[in-house]
DNA sequence: CAGCCGTGGCT
DNA sequence: TAGCCAAGGCT
């Protein structure tokens, strides 16, 4: 039996079948799903999709949203690109294909957030396309199947590894096998403690045959990293907190934070330049000179290791948020525990 | 190309 | 426990 039949075989008696966006086949409702799984656990996307599906159940409802709704809806998932992403996409669906989502996978790796892999995986489960997908679950099953030696993030390997991919694809039932070969890597070929016992495909698995399973694939070269120190302000007047919006893009692009700033530097010093910077925005509050009367300003003692300060936006927004709202609004989650952590200041 | 982007689970 | 990694893509 050949390596996709094993496979097809074993997921129709092992694998997933009841996960939310496999009872829907529209390719609206797996491209979402496709999004949010990258880099994302499946048990973490569940509640994220069936919110985002409830909201958003169609790419004309999703084009039609402000883009800050759907941070808010995105919050906590990481990786906000992709909400920015799904959202141009999406109006990008309406406009310029008639709201009609696109079949060819060319034209389906043209949307923003949408590569090779993802392309394929939307257009193998919605279309019944013939395509092969590689993500981290598929190197793993390939690397230590096929014995793959390095790093799958360099390019050789990758080329290796695709072109393995490509040739394995079976000339029917391909959405099934393209399950099977996730499931198998989230189920059963998993990075630690791979349960080969229960493998369809370990008599020929060449990391098992030579005792290389938890050797493969080869792990990323790990590079020391400069961390640093940064720390959090959290500027409160009664029961409001002080928020800025951050940057369009990078590190969570477009929501909202408190002000963050090097170990180094003098908190209240930058304190008072930022609400001098913003009177304007602050007003009714009291000038800046009255601060600390008016205001409390709390460094929050949790550090944050982190690679660099992050750029400051030139022109940051700013807003103060009674601390009940403000748990609900679009910050990333690293502030809403800072959040909950401060409580409410009192009086 | 190599670094960046987020959060949570695992060992 | 601190590092590694996960249904990757973008720059």
């Amino acid at each position: 039996m050949s390596f996709a039949d094993r496979l097809i075989d074993w997921q129709r008696r092992a694998g997933r079948h009841d996960l939310p966006w496999q009872r829907r086949r529209d390719p609206y409702g797996v491209w979402v799903a496709e999004i949010m799984l990258q880099q994302t656990q499946v048990a973490t996307v569940i509640p994220y999709y069936q919110r985002f599906l409830e909201r958003f159940p169609s790419a004309a409802a999703l084009a039609e949203a402000d883009l800050d709704e759907v941070l808010q809806l995105w919050s906590g998932l990481g990786y906000y690109s992709r909400a920015r992403h799904l959202h141009r996409a999406a109006r990008e669906i309406v406009e310029r294909w008639g709201g009609v989502f696109p079949k060819r996978v060319e034209d389906i790796a043209r949307l923003p957030g949408v590569g090779r892999s993802t392309a394929a995986a939307i257009a193998v489960f919605a279309f019944g396309a013939r395509a092969a997908i590689l993500d981290g679950n598929v190197k793993r099953v390939l690397a230590r199947c096929f014995g793959i030696e390095g790093y799958p993030g360099t390019p050789a390997v990758e080329r290796r590894l695709w072109r393995q991919a490509e040739s394995l694809l079976p000339e029917r039932d391909v959405a099934a096998y393209t399950q099977a070969l996730m499931d198998l890597g989230a189920l059963v070929c998993t990075r630690a403690r791979p349960r080969c016992e229960a493998c369809p495909v370990a008599g020929d698995c060449v990391a098992r045959l030579t005792g290389r399973a938890e050797q493969l694939p080869t792990p990323r070269p790990r590079r020391p990293l400069p961390l640093r120190q940064v720390q959090w302000l959290v500027v409160l007047r009664h029961d409001e907190v002080l928020l800025e919006k951050r940057p369009p893009a990078g590190l969570w692009g477009g929501l909202w934070s408190f002000p963050e700033i090097a170990v180094e530097e003098d908190a209240t010093a930058w304190c008072e330049r930022a609400l001098q910077a913003s009177a304007q925005a602050l007003t009714p509050l009291e000038p800046f000179d009255h601060v600390f009367t008016h205001f409390a300003l709390r460094i929050h003692p949790q550090l944050v290791r982190v690679r660099r300060v992050p750029a400051r936006a030139a022109q940051p927004g700013w807003l103060w948020i009674p601390i009940d709202e403000a748990a609900r609004a679009a910050v990333p989650t690293p502030v809403r525990k800072v959040l909950a952590a401060v409580g409410s200041p009192g009086p």
